[in-house]
DNA sequence: TCTTATTATCGTAATATTGCGATATATAAA
DNA sequence: TTTATATATCGCAATATTACGATAATAAGA
């Protein structure tokens, strides 16, 4: 058929997958980095920085926003993008215990 | 277009990245920990247990052994897949500092 | 208010993923 | 060697993702 059939996983597997699929893309990881990198959030820039087109940025930064990662403020003329510490902080501890997990158990 | 530009973008953000895609399903995710959870390393039951089909499960297995995370050995008529832990070691720091060297950063 | 600069959305094309039935392959046991 | 069972691969259909040009929407400054 052609659906991910979601229906048949737990909450937490579907947690899990929805955010590594933003992690699953060379240009979202280069985000997050570049964004965390600057001292004040930088926005615009990703597209001089990454060789990606602006359409393509915006769209990608979208499915970022969408698992909560982000925080966007006008700062002048410039949106500037903030990676939300709160909402990183509880996904670095999602992933941290699924990987403990897993290696604790490991046969 | 609709091809990742993966050239735009260093070895280590595409390993993460492509890491990233192996877990971005749920299945996957249930495959990893129900592997991990026997005592002995089952293999034909994720059938059964997730409800997707042999060729299905098949299929995820694949991808979950293209980036090094599975090694299968026959056990009587049975192939018995267990989880790779030096390889599991390995990226479980990767992300682990993919994720604390970002927290670290944020603005 | 009217520009101007920045970001988001739309539409579309190319490609990738998901899922499964059918079939091939491989291993152990008879 | 032949048979039975388990797993992998093929082929296909449905859907999702990636990318970008064109255009709309938004906010600050003239």
């Amino acid at each position: 058929m052609g659906v991910s059939k979601t229906q048949l996983f737990d909450q937490r597997q579907n947690e899990i997958a929805q955010i590594a699929r933003v992690l699953a893309h060379p240009a979202r990881v280069a985000i997050l980095q570049y964004i965390s990198r600057q001292d004040s959030c930088i926005c615009s820039d990703l597209v001089e920085e990454t060789g990606l087109a602006q359409a393509t940025i915006s769209q990608h930064l979208s499915e970022i926003k969408k698992v909560g990662l982000l925080r966007g403020n006008f700062q002048g003329r410039n949106l500037c993008y903030c990676i939300d510490t709160d909402r990183w902080n509880e996904i670095q501890g999602l992933f941290g215990s699924f990987f403990t997990r897993i290696s604790s158990q490991c046969c």
